[in-house]
DNA sequence: CATTTTTCTTGGATCGATTCAAATATTGCT
DNA sequence: AGCAATATTTGAATCGATCCAAGAAAAATG
């Protein structure tokens, strides 16, 4: 018994199993990767002595080094952790790759971290077969940090255009289109626009001069539909006020004080995000003005709290589990080539926008 | 070029760059590990030689074979990996073992499958140093087959008594009596339960006979709390129907329809989930009764949901996050030892809790 | 220049398994 | 029993790195 027991300092490993049992490693190996192919009786014994000697099962890290494969994907961005679980539109996009996990049976090791230093770290000792990238932030670091760990790799929400990577995105323009053209149908002519950052950390009213200059496709998409549209119903864009936000609450509610406090406010509001729209409702509504009576609002992206709002909002739905999935998928069956797949998003109306008052 | 380029095939390991450089592998490893130990001029050309062949740096998979440690924690249940991100509980739980994580560095990788076999081999083969598990459901298989792998783990959530194996749990006794205290303060008398299973799979309303026979203690502790503190404000709690849910919608409306079913409807319902509670919310809701003028309704959890809900949520409240926390550091920080950790519980009073009618 | 220190570099051992061609045992058949 | 066919077992090679004792080179010292 001594024996044994004081060896516990050091794990059991295979090859003890083997001298202990008196066969071969090869066999040993064989008992529990193989055993169909290992005679009964030597089998037996070898099973015996593995659990009387308290062995774990074969280390997953040795096999994993001589297997190649980890059958596990990485998914990837610079906000904490716990954006994973927070982040509305991350947890459906999060449910979408589970999915795909799932069905293949492989794992999902998440990766993030707060500098850039361990972040690098992180990225280059992730066990994973391949990466899907949130690029919500300093997604260009990003991209280049994996790129260097040299396994495929996604990039989604991807706000910079290389046509290089493999990426999953939507049609922005699209999107904004479906949203203006609805405000306009219902007599909307006095807009306002809640923008996404055009570059990281600046925020603001922006000046038409900077109008088609946002680093990010996404924000400059957006807001290229949203013009083309509304200039058909006649709007003059030049005078339609485009507040740069961080896509959360304190910058966008100094947003609504900014467009609000002019002469003429507008009676709708074009938000790139679903969490600028709810922040303008509640804004809106802590205001006395009724939306959508006084004010439509319609959101992007169709995370499913939106359901929750009071009003409930309407918004331009991404398939955003659809993304996840088909993300995971592209990593799980990998072929060497650069994929990038836009898919298309849907108007969905909901009870934050109304007819233009009179 | 060509040679290089073609070796594509097969990745370029460390040992083909010292080759390449001149050097050997100790010095070629240290490098990439220990860059300061290695003269400047060397390892300069050395990092050149590695970025002309396209080297990815030193590949993960070896590194950690010699190291031993893989630096993450599995979070492991039986439910499917979308759990993580759609469950509120879950969702709060892993934002607190995600902070943990965060704080060390630590990686999080989640482990789950649909079948027993699938299970068993998951967390057979998780790279991780130890694991978490979400005791949800099949609580003891999963502690069986985790056993196996001899690596630290702590159960939350459990639903049974075992000693042997590390735990962070609430009161919930305590937290049971401080629910019914609270309805027994606002005059109620007339109660039903709605009770998380006794057992898996089975469900309805509870004979006497079979109240102390709950398989879970959480269960079991949870009705003795409700009972004891119920007693003393007088009520005879051999009438106090206790029904039997999974946990859900259906069950529980269905719960409710047997509960309201009888002549003398109760003007409290405590839940023993949040879940339950908010369904009994809407139920009632959509049966014409007002909450809390018609019947109060208590929950136990604490998730945050329970503010969206209408009348906002009266509840026992657990510390989710900071038991995810605990778990995590209990395993980052793991001695050998077992420990077993019982966190308090909070009444949280909000809306749908009032006085009894007259 | 010889000697001592200090700084780098080397190459074998190791981490814990799996694989596969070759060697050995069994079994089947005449 | 003899021999081919089939079933098992063996043990060296491999996966891709890190570690470390020992040797070599460079720098410092007298």
């Amino acid at each position: 018994m001594a024996a044994l027991v004081e060896g516990q300092a050091r794990p059991i490993r295979l090859a003890d199993i083997a001298k202990a049992a008196g066969v071969s490693h090869g066999t040993a190996s064989n008992v529990f990767s193989r055993p169909e192919i290992v005679r009964a009786e030597v089998r037996e014994r070898v099973k015996a002595v593995a659990e009387a000697m308290g062995y774990a099962g074969p280390d997953p890290k040795g096999r994993l080094l001589r297997a190649g494969k980890v059958n596990a994907i990485g998914v990837c961005t610079t906000e904490p952790l716990s954006y994973f679980f927070d982040d509305p539109f991350a947890r459906v996009m999060m449910a979408g790759i589970s999915q795909a996990c799932d069905a293949t049976g492989a794992g999902i090791a998440l990766v993030s971290a707060q500098n850039d230093e361990k972040l690098a770290w992180n990225i280059q000792s992730a066990l994973v077969d391949g990466f899907i990238l949130f690029c919500i932030e300093g997604g260009p670091r990003l991209v280049e940090l994996t790129r260097e760990r040299r396994l495929p790799f996604v990039a989604l929400a991807i706000g910079f255009d290389d046509d290089t990577i493999s990426m999953i995105g939507i049609d922005n323009i699209a999107g904004a289109r479906l949203a203006a053209r609805h405000l306009g149908e219902l007599g909307h002519r006095r807009f306002a626009v809640l923008s996404l950052p055009f570059v990281d950390g600046s925020t603001g009213l922006v000046m038409p001069g900077r109008l088609g200059t946002a680093l990010y496709t996404a924000t400059r998409d957006r807001l290229a539909g949203y013009f083309e549209e509304l200039a058909r119903f006649g709007v003059d864009t030049t005078r339609v006020p485009v507040y740069e936000t961080e896509n959360e609450a304190a910058t966008t509610r100094a947003g609504l004080e900014a467009i609000f406090a002019s002469g003429e406010p507008p009676t709708a509001i074009l938000a790139m995000s679903d969490r600028m729209a709810m922040v303008a409702i509640d804004w809106l509504t802590e205001r006395g003005l009724n939306v959508p009576g006084d004010v439509s609002v319609v959101g992007f992206d169709g995370v499913p709290d939106g359901l929750l709002s009071r009003p409930q909002l309407t918004t331009i739905a991404q398939p955003i589990a659809e993304i996840g999935r088909r993300a995971a998928r592209m990593i799980l069956d990998f072929d060497g080539a650069v994929r990038r797949e836009m898919l298309g998003v849907e108007l969905v109306v909901r009870a934050s926008t109304g007819p233009a008052k009179a």
